[in-house]
Formats: C-alpha cells, structure tokens, sequence
DNA sequence: TCAATAGTGTCTTTGAGACACTATCCG
DNA sequence: CGGATAGTGTCTCAAAGACACTATTGA
C-alpha cells in the first residue's frame, strides 16, 4: 500500500493552548458572520451481480424533488467529518465497520438552490452479503441500488460527485488493497477478478490478473521475506457444472476502517 | 498525467430544477440551525535554497498566540471553496494564477477551541521566481518561509496539514507533472533534479533521472509520436567554474492552475 | 592544474502484457 | 460426451536501478 495512501496522520489533537489562550477563550463569544450550512453525502459502493452499484435515495421534497441523489445530511456541531459520514452511512444502511473514505469537497454557491451548502462528500465500500435491509430516510422516498454504468438523473451536484468518486477508486484499485472491501472474508480469485473488471470497466486476462497478485501459496515452506496480499486457504468451495475453486483471504484486511 | 489525477470533471451546474422546486424555493427560508464555520486554509509551497519551504504567519491574536500557522480564512457566503482559497493566496503574497489544488477537509470539533470551524485545506505551489513581497494579513503578526523540514510549532492541526500535504506532494511526483509548477519557464535539468530530490527527501541517479524524463531534443528530426514532456531549448546557460548548460522547458504547462 | 559541475551508456532485474491448452465436474 | 469453468507457463518488451568516467570552464 502507498504511503500517499493513507488518511492524514499524525496527532489530530490542537497544539498545547497557551495561558493567554485561556484567558481569551472566556472572553470569547461565537461570531455572528453568515455561515454555510455543512453536510456530509455518502457514496455508497458495492458489487453485486457482477456490476458496480451506488446507493441512491428518490428525493420526495424539493428541491429537486423526485430526482436520484447521494444520501447525505447535517453535521452536528459536535460531530467529526468522518462521525457524521458514518452515522448517514449506518443511518441508510444499518451497517458499520465498513472502508469510508473522504473523497472531495465540493462547495459551489450554487449547488443547492436553497441556501449556501457546502458537502464533503465521502465514499464507502461495502460488501454486498453483510447487507441488511434499506432504510429510507426521512427526507427519501424510495431508496435503491443503481449501476454506476447507467445512472439516473441526478438531483445537485451529484453526477459530478459520482464521476468523481469512480475515478478515485479506478486510481486507487492501482497500488492499494480497497478491492478488498467489496468482498467477503473467502473468495475465488475468479470473484476478486471481477471485482477489479467491473471497477475499471474492462476485461482483464486470468493469468496476468493472478501473476499480479501476491499469493502465500499452501503447500509451499516459504520463506516469508516478501508480503503477501492473499492467503490460499485449505478449504475450496464445490463449483457447479464443474471442478471445486480454491478460497483464499487478504492478509492484513484492516485499512482505513471507519467504525 | 493519470486520470485520477484531475479534479472532479463533469459540469458543475445542477440539474435542470423542476417547476415544483420553484414553488418551493418560493417559500424557503434558510434554517435556524447552528452552524459551522467553513474557512479555507492554504500550504503555500515553493523549492528555495535547495529546501523546501513552505510560507507561515505568526499568530498574534489567541488562540495559539505567538504560534505559526498556515494562512487562512473565511469562506464568504457567494465564494466557491477555490475562489476562496485563490483570494487568500493573492492576498498574502500577491500572485496570481499559480498552480492550488483542493488537498482534505479536517473538521474535529476541537481543532479550534474558539468555535465549530471545518476547514478546507488547499496547496499551492509557487516558483520562487514569480514571488513578490510577503504581506502580513490582518491577523499575522509576522510571515516567513519555514523549511518543510525543519517546521516550529505550529498553531490548531496545522501540523497534521503539513504532513498530510508532503504526503499528497510525494505521491503525485511519481505520475504527474507537478514538478513543472515549481520551476521557472527555462530550467536545468539539474535544477529540475533538485526539485524532486527536496520533495522527495532522498538524493537520486542523474543518469536514471534525465533517463526517466521524456525529452524532445533539439537535434533529433524525430518523429513527435511520442507525447514529450520536455523540450530542449536551442539556449544555455553559462555555468560558475564550469560549462554552459542546457536549457529545457515543459511543454504543456498548465495543469490544474487556478487563476 | 585544480575545483566544480555537466553530460553520457550498459548491464541486470523486474513487472506488464500477449497468448492456449488441459483438468474437473455435472448432467 | 458435451458444457462450463478452473488452473497453469513462456516469451517479449519496457522501465527501473546500479554504476564511473570525460569534458568544460574559471580561478
């Protein structure tokens, strides 16, 4: 995984306050500027049936009312960007512990015809088996799964927010482990195949696809100088009309889990 | 340059609003909710001295006071984020169309003691060259150019900025043409090497460097099938106590600069 | 003639990509 | 035995990395 790759790190915590900050901080009084309002949307991502999904809520008010758009919402006052993210993500979908990463900010004045709203938009990925039911919101009328191939009209700045969101992740499919995300904990590599087809948008060919990855091979002593991505289990599953397929796990399969 | 590179493409209008939307906005009032404020802050960079610098203010009002921080300020209510950030960078050292990309939104709701503010990180960087004079803004005590590698201390999560914005630097070198923002209009390929040995932090082959450069050379009638990224120029430069050099430029410059 | 730097080529290793056949299972 | 899919190796090409000497200039 790339170093470039990781959230921002590092103590998030402020610098030490300074006595004179103690002491200007009583005096202090919120000031009374006009101010944005501030949301969080959530691209949620998954791979079912061999196609790249996102989640998508019909908007049952205006604006844009009957329109798709990205689920999204308020950030508390006392709430963290990525807080917020994961309380709209488990909000919409009932699941937690899934990879959520902040993806961009976008804050046109004119994006929301009503007020001034700027969204840091996020996305996540989540595996389509640990899927429970869908929730509408408050503010959905119907909620559902959309290729990211053949997309709606979409309420605000959200188109932008979805190309945006399949390029990040075709970029990153690239030199990180986030295929990972969107499959179980055992896999075929035919399954982790395609996985990777649907999110480029392309065919690859089986072998050079399996050269590529860092297998630890069962039945090999293996020295474990070099790391592995993948793990072949012991275990294979029965294959239908045909021979039974090896299961294999990632190694390392925490990255960037917002829980 | 990759793909995944660009900043988020697509129109940034919204869709077409329906008849009821208007009808609506008709009687919208903004809401009463409490709100945070929304600021950008900009990592201004530059390649000086063989160092990499990067331009900080010293706090004199609390909180921080006497602490050095990133420059900032608020978003105004019709300014989009990059307007905003491109404002804040022409007001400190008064350039003008360098090259500022959108790098994380931090927003911990204690990363200011006064109030709620979210804010939008940018960075820019500038060519040594192009600098005019430095001007303290309204709540700078005092502004200088601190190496990234040697940095005080510094003021709210701007620490965790910095770091994240070397991060964010170092990864895109590898495979895209950042480089070229940093250097004047005709450079050596010296000069150039020296531009990514500082950001990089590590010295590297002169051989494998101008091996890894796609160059357009002055005397070859090549066929231009090739996309080149730097020309040789028919100039050079003299050198100190030794040869003239050559001179190069980079063809197709603009990339991403916000005017 | 010495100090300083520009400029230049080869070999090796590694990863990417093109490409086709056999084995297994089920019906 | 026919349909469906798993599993597997070689060759070629390109890019990355290790590595050292000569040429030019000014003092």
């Amino acid at each position: 995984m790339a170093e470039s790759d990781l959230k921002p790190a590092g103590s998030a915590l402020p610098a030490q306050l300074q006595p004179a900050d103690l002491e200007y901080l009583a005096k202090y009084h919120a000031s009374d500027y006009e101010r944005p309002s501030v949301t969080v949307d959530i691209v949620i991502l998954t791979v079912m049936e061999q196609d790249l999904r996102v989640l998508l809520i019909r908007r049952k008010l205006p604006p844009y009312q009957d329109l798709w758009a990205v689920p999204g919402g308020f950030v508390g006052m006392r709430e963290s960007l990525d807080a917020a993210a994961r309380r709209e993500l488990h909000e919409e979908t009932g699941v937690d512990n899934v990879y959520l990463e902040q993806l961009y900010t976008f804050g046109d004045p004119d994006r929301d015809p009503r007020t001034r709203v700027i969204t840091v938009a996020y996305y996540a990925l989540l595996e389509a088996g640990k899927l429970k039911t869908l929730r509408a919101g408050s503010d959905a009328g119907e909620v559902k799964w959309w290729s990211m191939y053949s997309l709606p009209e979409l309420a605000f700045d959200h188109r932008q927010i979805l190309d945006y969101t399949l390029q990040r992740l075709r970029g990153k499919l690239g030199y990180s482990n986030i295929a990972f995300q969107l499959l179980p904990e055992k896999f075929t590599l035919t399954e982790l195949q395609r996985v990777y087809e649907v999110i480029l948008g392309e065919k690859l060919d089986k072998r050079n696809f399996r050269k590529s990855l860092s297998i630890r091979e069962l039945n090999r002593p293996g020295r474990d100088k070099k790391s592995y991505m993948l793990e072949e289990l012991p275990e294979t599953r029965p294959g239908g009309n045909y021979g039974p397929t090896k299961l294999f796990r990632f190694i390392d399969r925490v990255e960037k889990i917002i829980s």
